[in-house]
RNA sequence: GUGACUGUAGCUCAGUUGGUUAGAGCGUCAGGUUGUGGCCCUGAAGGCCGGGGGUUCGAGACCCCUCAGUCACCCCA
């Protein structure tokens, strides 16, 4: 084999196809109920619209993005993510003249250059939500009551739920200073990554895994305690509407996500039966993105879950998916002439609504019962010389064995009494 | 970008202290019934043992390099 695919990329095969559409179907039917709307985008975009929206410090700009040059010198980037894509469509299409609130949602490959490992690859789903528009708490739980319900439906449990708030920029610079300062009193203590981050991004240094910055930052000021009144009342809203929900929920102060646009809401929901990428979907409210990429203020909260995560943890919990479709009906055609007689009435019970098909390779009979029984097909009919000289043919019954002479013009009739649609 | 581990048939894996022609199960195909599937029986096809170099009379096995995969760091979905 000359040719392999690219590393961090996976083929789906028909075999695990029918996952995937069990869980676009169950997604699908969650938006429709949420009221969201399906959102498309181009998978590349113009490069300046990630590096400005999501932040030239955050790694995903800073060392993930698949980007290159087109033939007319233009710097392209595929998506790495859906927020900027669908935050630049909402300005581009004027969405927000149309109606004041928008809820959209997606689905569909991101890219970013990453070493692989268990849930993580360089081409990968997602689906999420943007809500674009509003700024009360309540919407910011209704995108994480949508993602929640999705796993629900699924049949996810034991998920952990972790919110937190990241301020705005009224907050934000008096409770960096505060940090900063604390950090530079544990400076030594700190892995030289986080050293680093001081001067970039101070508050991602207290979600480091490093045992060393856990330690060290064991004490160190959270955000969530030096809310401005505006973000604390949002911050407290958004709790007691999780709480009027039965929802249950961690305050996590550490919790800092590594995109530069939230603000206030973020929140992060986890697997346990994940390996150490445990982050099944995450999100927040993004205030000032609208703003950043031109348009004019708008609120808006969202976010994205993976979706090989999703399926990995339905493997690894053994949730129902779906199966393949079996097939109604395998046509049993001996010689030419019975094939030449036969495709008529395969297109006809096709058109009608049967699921049925044909052996294109000619085979003996007893290979292409055994590619009927493969195919788990519930009938077969076989016509062969004997019964293209009587216009007849035999219906198998391929579950009980049962066979019978049939009129060829009568097998829709036999078939729509014995497998009705 | 860093580290650890693993590469033998389509898949899952054996392969002894280095020793003739590299095996099994599953899957595929064919036959066992000249026109009848599953179960069973018989047989067949299918391997540059990831690639390159080295040690040796002899390498799937040992050494070096390389590529790929996996997992972890990091980051996130």
């Amino acid at each position: 084999m000359n040719y392999r695919i690219p590393t961090g990329t996976k083929d789906t095969l028909p075999a695990d196809i029918p996952r995937w559409h069990h869980v676009e179907k169950v997604i699908g039917s969650v938006m429709r109920r949420f009221n969201y709307k399906e959102i498309r985008t181009p998978v590349f975009e113009y490069t300046e619209l990630f590096t400005r929206g999501i932040g030239e410090t955050t790694d995903v700009v800073g060392k993930e993005m698949y980007t290159f040059l087109d033939k007319g010198n233009e710097s392209l980037t595929l998506r790495p993510e859906m927020t900027a894509s669908v935050v630049r469509s909402y300005l581009e299409n004027n969405l927000g003249s149309a109606q004041p609130l928008n809820k959209l949602y997606y689905l569909g490959p991101m890219f970013r250059q990453e070493r692989p490992q268990k849930g993580r690859l360089r081409q990968f789903m997602q689906f999420g939500v943007e809500a674009i528009g509003s700024a009360l708490p309540e919407q910011d739980v209704e995108t994480m009551l949508v993602a929640m319900t999705v796993y629900e439906e699924l049949g996810l449990h034991g998920l952990t739920f972790k919110i937190n708030s990241v301020g705005c920029p009224v907050c934000r610079p008096g409770y960096r200073e505060v940090l900063v300062r604390f950090l530079n009193g544990v400076r030594d203590g700190l892995s030289p990554e986080s050293v680093k981050r001081l001067e970039t991004n101070p508050m991602r240094i207290l979600d480091s895994k490093n045992e060393q910055d856990v330690a060290v930052t064991a004490n160190a000021p959270l955000m969530k305690d030096h809310l401005c009144d505006e973000c604390r009342t949002h911050f407290e809203r958004v709790q007691r509407a999780l709480g009027a929900l039965h929802i249950e929920f961690e305050v996590d102060g550490r919790l800092v996500r590594g995109l530069d646009y939230y603000t206030r809401t973020a929140y992060e929901i986890q697997s346990g039966s994940l390996g150490s990428q445990n982050a099944l979907g995450g999100g927040g409210r993004y205030d000032l993105l609208a703003e950043s990429l031109g348009g004019p203020p708008t609120p808006a909260v969202g976010f994205a879950a993976g979706m090989e995560r999703l399926l990995l943890v339905m493997e690894a919990e053994q949730l129902p998916f779906g199966e393949p479709e079996v097939l109604d009906l395998f046509w049993v055609a001996l010689g030419e002439p019975a094939m030449t007689f036969s495709i008529p009435y395969i297109h006809a019970l096709r058109k009608h609504g049967y699921r049925c098909d044909v052996d294109y390779l000619n085979r003996s009979m007893k290979a292409q019962l055994r590619e009927a029984n493969r195919q788990q097909a519930r009938y077969v009919v076989i016509v062969g010389d004997q019964e293209l000289q009587q216009a007849q043919c035999q219906v198998k019954n391929m579950s009980t064995g049962e066979q019978s002479a049939v009129p060829v013009d009568s097998v829709m009739q036999f078939l729509q009494s014995a497998l009705p649609l």
